[in-house]
DNA sequence: GTCTATATTTTGATAGAC
DNA sequence: GTCTATCAAAATATAGAC
């Protein structure tokens, strides 16, 4: 049985997801807790730091999952995949959280909103280290490593918005969508077409 | 000279943009055009009509924009790089609004969301469509088309979220880095690494 | 076409009883 | 730990003068 601290968050992340924070009012949330708007103020100070709560707990655990995923690995390609399954795993399986975390900065105060700005440059700075690593290896493209590792979180976010947990796609499969594309899209060399116009190539 | 119609509307397109339409009220609004609340209310019938109108013309002209750059075309590669150019041109010169159009859909009342879904949806399908006739010619590895199209628009409007028009990177050479990424990360066929661990490749 | 004035509702948050 | 009662502020929107 969770603790009414705990579910005050749950109904929150579900009422920002589905409204966003500033549509969502105090008295809503409390309604869906069953209990009355003044109470949620003896768990938590504002309507700012319940979303606070969300963000910071949302941020820490995706760094914590990329950096269990990535450890021991050195291979510097392995470590792309691995990333790329991580970020995508985790974003669909916290749906609402991630996306909360991704639109809803604008609701926090300035403290609040560099200290989440912090840990998600220091999430992005993973991404771009293994990115410049494949560069220098010869192994990437070169290009603007910051556009890319954006480029790569957000087309990874994508999922993130349709994907329906009872629906026909399995996470898995999702995941291995973007891992190829990515992958791909990073890789110097040149492409050998298979199909009919082989003279199209560019690259 | 522009009318107070349209002086509304730059207002709002930058509130909206930078405070979100929920953060953002019909005297700050009011105020940044010179004129009091009540007066807003003799050029539109409602705040949400506001949003409204910026999201309608926003989705117009970036369709419009893309039928006719597409125009004449007929090649399927030529149609994707065109057609990925396009789109992220557009959404660097109009950041504030494709933002605005991509993030505020629940400010809109449900006939309106409606309306503004099915323009979406429409040109996502242009995207679909040649998505379609590249894996069907063999140019494009072959997967779900509709998570494809997603993941490409999701990343080309990355660069909008960023991009500063005073920097240093021009907007054609952010158009270069994602129409190479998401051409590569489309194509069939083998890739020939050019770096030092030739082995690593999976194809 | 813009103003002043105002109606109505709702908000985030607090005080104090139990 | 939850309640009732309430405050002060702000919101969208309208009425009617000029």
């Amino acid at each position: 049985m969770p603790s009414m601290k705990d579910t005050i968050i749950g109904v929150a992340i579900d009422l920002f997801h589905r409204q966003g924070y500033f549509a969502t009012s105090i008295s809503e949330i409390a309604g869906q807790c069953g209990i009355q708007k003044a109470s949620i103020y003896y768990h938590y100070p504002s309507k700012e730091n319940i979303l606070f709560h969300i963000q910071q707990v949302t941020m820490e655990e995706l760094t914590a999952y990329l950096r269990g995923n990535l450890e021991g690995l050195t291979d510097v390609e392995d470590r792309m995949r691995v990333a790329v399954r991580s970020h995508v795993r985790f974003h669909l399986n916290r749906q609402k959280e991630t996306f909360i975390a991704n639109t809803e900065l604008r609701g926090l105060t300035p403290e609040h909103y560099q200290e989440i700005v912090d840990k998600r440059d220091g999430y992005e700075k993973i991404f771009q280290g293994i990115i410049r690593a494949g560069c220098e290896a010869g192994l990437f493209a070169t290009a603007d490593v910051r556009i890319l590792s954006y480029a790569i979180l957000t087309l990874c976010n994508a999922g993130a918005i349709w994907f329906n947990p009872q629906g026909r796609m399995a996470v898995d499969a999702i995941a291995d969508i973007y891992e190829k594309f990515v992958l791909r899209g990073l890789k110097a060399g040149r492409l050998t077409a298979l199909g009919p116009t082989p003279a199209n190539q560019t690259g």
